[in-house]
DNA sequence: ACTTTGACTAATATATTAAAAAAGTCAGAA
DNA sequence: TTCTGACTTTTTTAATATATTAGTCAAAGT
């Protein structure tokens, strides 16, 4: 079980740097058999299809994500560093695996259902952990609202939505270049201090 | 002169019913000639190519926008109230002219260069209203910072980012829904109300 | 002169099909 | 249980013909 685990890990993490090179939609199951030296049906062994391997890869980077985000997690900060913070990892991997968002080539694998669900689920965890940040700054008094969950959903919304904004701003498919992410992570922390200062106790 | 151009007006109000309803792409001149009662040759009398007349339907919306923004506009509310305001059109607008956005079936209509600098030139317009209205509420005592037009900007991108997001959450191409736009307005207003509340001189 | 048009050409998009590439399968070997 | 060579099926790409649409022009109406 253990063997078989680690050979899955195996795949995923060679299939990861395929799609963050080329993008998935440009990656072919044998392209990644044949990184790893091993034949194709040895990939059909560990994942049904193409579909799973995807859903496999997302997850794997998603959780590397919330593992950085906890580890670098310091509750005794206040929310605005705590939020900086987060901030700088988020585009660490936001530019490392830019290209898993590029599916040129294939069919909509983004509006399938299934896929669709996942990405809802790894979103909603996203969204639990921002609400859990302002929970906590909630009880230490630092700032004041009924319904952090909808605080954090609109804090992140508004985050991503300047990310967009940003990355509309390049031609379709070009690749951010790190002006364009410091640009970007500025109004983010320009974005973080005026939303917990407007949601802040004390006077200013 | 004056007969010329309420032509070119008509023939741009006639190109305005077709886009909104059918979109950019699914219209053709000859639609728009017949519509009118002309012949295709007419409306190339009063615009060169059929780019110059999408051009021509986009600065009239936002002129339309503008000149509405600008009526409603009252210097004596609250900042907040301003904001909540400009929402409520930009909202109505941009569910009015939101086939305008849909551009399938054209080559990239939004890629070309002169369509690019239009509309950076019209955004900025919107830029420029928006940061006199933080200007004169700082004037007022109300909001504090050093530098408004960058505020503006900031405020202005998060709020097209929130849209952004909220249009994603639909599929690919779907018409947004009275529900979608409703919620969608609910986050901006209260973005806004956390954003203003953010620069706010006194203590809450 | 200013505006309009029918009849045209040129460019572009769509539909059709053939060839190539990739996804996915299976019987059997290690 | 894990893996593979050889296979089938599905999907994508390329090529080409067809149809639409953008755009032109000489000439006519106002």
């Amino acid at each position: 079980m253990i063997v078989a685990d680690k050979k899955r890990e195996q795949i995923i993490e060679g299939a990861i740097k395929r799609f963050s090179h080329f993008g998935i939609g440009k990656t072919t199951m044998n392209d990644i058999a044949e990184d790893l030296s091993v034949s194709k049906p040895s990939l059909y062994y560990y994942f049904p299809d193409k579909k799973s391997l995807i859903v496999g890869v997302i997850e794997k980077v998603f959780t590397d994500y919330f593992d950085l985000l906890k580890k670098k997690y310091n509750p005794d900060d206040t929310v605005e560093n705590i939020l900086f913070q987060t901030i700088e990892i988020r585009n660490s991997f936001f530019m490392k695996y830019f290209m898993l968002r590029i599916s040129e080539g294939l069919p909509d694998i983004f509006n399938d259902d299934a896929m669709k669900k996942k990405l809802t689920a790894l979103k909603d965890s996203e969204k639990v952990f921002y609400a859990d940040i302002f929970e906590r700054a909630k009880e230490k008094g630092e700032i004041k609202h009924e319904n952090m969950a909808h605080i954090a959903e609109l804090y992140l919304e508004s985050l991503m939505g300047l990310t967009n904004m940003c990355i509309m701003e390049l031609g379709k498919d070009l690749l951010p270049d790190k002006k364009t992410v410091n640009k970007m992570t500025q109004k983010q922390k320009d974005l973080s201090s005026i939303f917990t200062r407007g949601l802040s106790v004390n006077k200013h």
